[in-house]
DNA sequence: TGAAATATGTCAACATCGCTGACTTAACTT
DNA sequence: AAGTTAAGTCAGCGATGTTGACATATTTCA
């Protein structure tokens, strides 16, 4: 009942070959489905939704972010990240500072507020994942994040490796 | 550089502890944002989108499902379905039949472009997931499966794990 | 049989969050 | 001084989700 067909075709052509992984796609969907759940329930109650999540998640995480590495991040336009990236300025959840060598650039910081709510909501999608290793063998953090990481597009791994793991912890230690 | 600080708390508040795991929902978001990314460029040749992607996969792998039945898997309203479900019924991607017993019921199946087009989709991502699971050592595809059910919230697993391995093969065999 | 419940479809209005295209302003570079 | 760059803004649109109200056919039940 758990030994798949693999490898067992032999004229076929190269590109559809092998059964598709229906219960890997499908729990997927469903796992990042209910991942994201979480987070939305919360951010329901600021009146915001995930793209305010995603921006807040990001500039906390890497404060002084200019709008510029923002939008490279989360690859979509200017027009939609003003939109929300305004709401959480107006209402101070993030504020922007002019550049000092650059005064055209703005970079992004986390108020307090912000950097509150970004860590509850960090907390409770890490709550999902303690309760899922805590209930899993030893390698299971590092499976885990080398699964996800392998399935991120080959050319970008680096560069999302990059931001996961930031290069440098701040050179005043 | 690898070692988290997992226990290390004394007398903190029971709900906000340890460090949020800021790898694992990061790597989440861009991973899945990567695996649906497959599916979207071809989707976009036909027109289509996630959603119908979502309704032409499910009816798809179970031929005579109801609407009813339908909404309780996606999670949507009605109004919402009906809009992309009557475009692929227009379109002939998949059929509508009155059931035998209830004639109220419409149960659903993919036509043989859908089921094509179904195919194709499901082949996409499951190349990612081969890609993956051949630089990955033997017990991994076990590891995934096991780490996305976990991901879904619990009350919800069994419910999933009944769709995902669908409980008895057709009893003609 | 007649009333209530059920399965589905539909109309209207709206919210979120993505997009394109065009244009502005300010600041930096050459 | 001219050109480039970073960012902001206006207008419009598309996909996909939501509520609420109502219509139709069919089945179930008292």
């Amino acid at each position: 009942m758990e030994v798949a067909l693999q490898g067992r075709s032999k004229l076929r052509g190269k590109t559809h070959d092998a059964e598709p992984m229906y219960d890997l796609i499908e729990l997927f969907f469903f796992a990042y489905r209910d991942f994201v759940g979480d987070a939305d329930r919360l951010l329901e109650a600021y009146g915001f939704g995930r793209a305010h999540h995603r921006v807040l998640h990001f500039v906390n995480r890497q404060p002084g972010l200019t709008i510029a590495e923002l939008l490279d991040i989360l690859k979509i336009t200017k027009q939609s990240l003003n939109r929300v990236l305004k709401e959480l300025l107006d209402q101070n959840f993030v504020e922007a500072h002019a550049g000092v060598a650059d005064r055209r650039q703005r970079h992004l910081y986390a108020t307090a507020e912000g950097r509150k709510l970004a860590l509850d909501l960090a907390h409770l999608q890490s709550r999902r994942f303690a309760r899922v290793l805590e209930a899993a063998p030893d390698g299971a953090r590092q499976d885990a994040i080398r699964f996800l990481l392998a399935m991120i597009d080959p050319g970008d791994q680096d560069r999302v490796a990059g931001l996961v793991w930031p290069p440098s912890p701040p050179p005043v230690s």
